[in-house]
DNA sequence: CTTAGGG
DNA sequence: CCCTAAG
């Protein structure tokens, strides 16, 4: 494809498209090769070490903290996409050869392969801090870059101009209401539908006209294959706009990784074809969703003993109760561990220290996930902070958030009692 | 939103 | 690890 004269999305180069593996799954020829090259393009989001991701950073404006939500989205996400369904007219492109395609992701192999890297999460956690922060794509930059793509036929739709929206809905209708559509009104020649998720397909439906409101096509995209321990495949939101102008058919679809808030409080005007069409698809998504509801328990990851010192640690420097502190300085690479979950494991580790109390203070065994047997050090210092914050609790006033003293300042009250 | 507590 | 009540 000739990029002259567009814009790429994210700062990212325009080289051609080619196949591409992402996050275990393979990008097949999907509508276009606008899809495949965003696709191109989270890969290189996510895989890619910050540093070399400044572009990206930058022009998200909001710090690569932000990125930790994708993380987490990537998390929910947990699919593979297999698009060896779509037909080949669709699109009218396929860069894959026949092997390919054959070949392409069988869902056993996907997720055999998942298995295998175990959570792919792990191989950009470290570079995504977390966050807390609801989007990571402001609204402007959105209607920044679609108005730089305005005037092109029909440009170039990226993968995630997902723009902050209380009420759930998601940026890409923004774009195809304000741009895409208006484009294709002027041209004449509107087929637009939308994408709706069920356990593990994705159907395109196409409208002739926005009166009738009954599908006049229904196209099978593609489907996904879930992880085996992943949940909530069904959050999985798509969208697909697909225009035809200018004999040629320009597509878009976007993703939505964030989770489904439920209940869903999306009031949407239904005299909106498109936007009615979309909270179908919630009501759909979250009535499947509650269905598989009873896996939400998020995948079990051991607490390695460099994570417990760097949470006694914290307690040491922060005190106890300051979760969300220890959080953020000692935790703030790791993704997962919430403050809630270091908490617990601090009640985990108080909970066995009481219980081994004075047994087996000989047998130090240094192996900590086979033997499942703390190290007698990580013991004693448990042991240490809780009588230390046991005995210092009452005539400990304020300043707890003075953590250059507090630990001293404990050490000497232990000491003193 | 952050913590504490129970499940 | 999840959920929720309470501040």
């Amino acid at each position: 494809m000739d990029w002259t004269g567009i814009v790429p999305p994210f700062g990212m180069d325009p080289r051609p498209y080619s196949p591409e593996t992402f996050a275990g799954f393979k990008c097949h020829s999907v509508v276009d090769e606008n899809v495949c090259h965003s696709m191109k393009d989270m890969k290189s989001f996510f895989m890619e070490p910050k540093h070399d991701n400044f572009a990206v950073d930058s022009f998200l404006g909001l710090g690569m903290e932000n990125m930790g939500l994708i993380s987490s989205k990537m998390e929910e996400f947990s699919l593979g996409l297999d698009f060896s369904f779509l037909p080949d007219e669709y699109g009218g492109l396929d860069p894959w050869s026949k092997q390919d395609r054959e070949a392409g992701l069988k869902p056993e192999i996907l997720d055999g392969f998942l298995d295998e890297v175990e959570d792919v999460e792990h191989i950009y956690a470290s570079h995504h801090p977390p966050s807390t922060a609801n989007h990571f794509l402001p609204e402007t930059q959105v209607k920044k870059e679609v108005s730089e793509l305005d005037g092109e036929p029909y440009g170039l739709m990226t993968f995630s101009t997902e723009s902050h929206s209380p009420s759930g809905s998601i940026g890409l209708s923004e774009w195809s209401k304000e741009t895409a559509v208006p484009h294709a009104e002027s041209s004449g020649n509107v087929k637009d539908g939308f994408a709706t998720t069920n356990s593990n397909e994705m159907h395109w439906s196409s409208y002739e006209s926005e009166d009738d409101r009954k599908p006049l096509s229904t196209l099978l995209l593609g489907s996904w294959v879930g992880r085996g321990r992943s949940r909530n495949k069904n959050l999985l939101n798509t969208r697909c706009t697909s225009l035809e102008s200018f004999g040629e058919t320009k597509s878009c679809l976007s993703y939505d990784f964030r989770p489904r808030k439920e209940p869903l409080e999306s009031t949407l005007s239904s005299d909106d074809p498109i936007t009615s069409s979309e909270s179908e698809d919630d009501k759909s998504v979250t009535t499947i969703k509650s269905k598989s509801r009873s896996d939400r328990r998020k995948h079990q990851r051991m607490w390695t003993i460099d994570e417990v010192v760097k949470l006694l640690d914290g307690i040491s420097h922060f005190g106890l109760g300051k979760w969300t502190d220890i959080k953020n300085l000692f935790f703030h690479s790791a993704s997962h561990r919430t403050p809630v979950d270091i908490r617990d494991k601090w009640r985990n580790l108080l909970n066995y220290s009481n219980k081994h109390n004075g047994d087996e203070e000989g047998a130090e065994k240094q192996r900590w996930s086979a033997g499942r047997t703390i190290p007698k050090d990580i013991l004693h210092r448990v042991r240490e902070l809780a009588s230390l914050h046991s005995k210092s609790l009452c005539d400990f006033h304020g300043s707890s958030r003075n953590s250059s003293m507090s630990r001293k300042k404990k050490n000497k009250n232990k000491k003193r009692s």
